[in-house]
DNA sequence: CAGTGGTCTAGACCACGAT
DNA sequence: TCGTGGTCTAGACCACTGG
């Protein structure tokens, strides 16, 4: 068998025998490429492969660690972040990135706008962060958004404050790479594995509310769909 | 800036610039090698970020190539695989890789049935292999099921032979590799990344028809998902 | 047959983390 | 200061693809 597999198969035991539990630290690759008579090229073979499996992660120059348990979350629900993650035993925390508004960009003409306000926030699960977001929308609509606590839900607000309520949402899934500037923020290196996800939101007059671009770590969610 | 981000940068490039295009040949490996002087270890660093991004795929021993564009594709509506590829300009062809009844499984509790069908297919796009999946049902409900045609959609076979109507259905989405024994079947490397969906669909009644597993290369398949 | 990707060796230097 | 992962060099052999 290629030793890499060896590898690889060797910390899937370790794992499903108990011996790593979620959030421990690996052993150090140069200790794995001790143990395996082998090169840190073959051990990060395996490890890399093991990250793409949603299994292990690692924090620069701090080491490889264990995937905690997925967030489980369905898009087409309007369950608060932080009642979701409680339910499901995380601790959730919201941190404001950015916020700007913006005159030039290709979502004007889809809201039919001449200002959007662009809000840029990431998320973490028991102080791990796991997720970013942009969030567009209209910023003549939501006047003054900036006043509100930007951290919690923003739906709340909209249906608070701006008598705005979502009823319908468009979702765009995809797998693909964290953008250099969101790895930056979520402290991951550029070419990550992430679920990019795509919201459209609208109201009851069909018109757009808001438009969603969110990037989650792989290993940190699982989707569900409730379909008919 | 760092090396294998110059080679992703410049093979980036040729796809924006349009030199490369759906379908085509990369350059090889060694001739990245010798283009930037560096080694292989680094070419395929960068070769590997772009897979992971979803932008190239490699076949063993014949390349890398450029990803075709994906099926969009909702889970949660009933239409017909070969039409939705259809529709979106993609030739598309089942294969039968496996079919048995078995009789120990853990599912059986959850049919409530002593022996269930296990059917495994293969799906491909324009002769490119993209999607394995494993289908259980209950034996003895969908009696003869083999006599039928099970390169279509089971779906209608199920309607039209055997009265039973999908009303419901429960989707859970991840990202993940392929299992071996999946990746031999789509010609890929164990280790590739894949979106796993998990698809357990119910009747009028609300009782469990059939539970499928499906494996999406990452690179294939955008989901959309309407709600509300 | 030559060319390709898949795997592997045996090192190296760096920046950052923990202490 | 030392251990860690991140990046990189300069090779090698193999199995398979394609002509």
């Amino acid at each position: 068998m290629l030793l890499y597999q060896q590898i690889r198969n060797y910390i899937h035991q370790l794992l499903s025998e108990g011996t790593l539990n979620t959030g421990d630290k690996l052993p150090s690759e140069r200790l794995l490429q001790e143990q395996f008579n082998s090169t840190r090229i073959t051990v990060r073979e395996a490890l890399l492969r093991l990250e793409a499996e949603g299994l292990i992660y690692s924090q620069t120059r701090r080491g490889w660690f264990v995937t905690p348990t997925k967030l489980k979350w369905n898009p087409a629900t309007k369950v608060n972040f932080y009642e979701l993650a409680k339910q499901q035993g995380f601790v959730a925390d919201t941190q404001v990135i950015s916020h700007q508004e913006i005159s030039n960009h290709d979502l004007k003409a889809e809201f039919s706008a001449s200002t959007l306000h662009h809000l840029q926030r990431a998320r973490s699960l028991d102080e791990r962060l796991v997720m970013f977001e942009d969030i567009f929308c209209d910023a003549a609509r939501f006047d003054g958004l900036a006043e509100h606590n930007l951290n919690g839900s923003i739906t709340q607000i909209m249906a608070n404050q701006y008598a705005t309520n979502v009823v319908n949402e468009q979702c765009a899934i995809s797998v693909t790479v964290l953008p250099d500037d969101v790895a930056q923020v979520l402290q991951k290196n550029s070419g990550t594995p992430c679920l990019k996800v795509i919201r459209k939101r609208f109201d009851e007059l069909g018109s757009l509310v808001d438009y969603n671009v969110e990037y989650w770590l792989h290993n940190a969610i699982e989707m569900t769909v409730e379909g008919h």
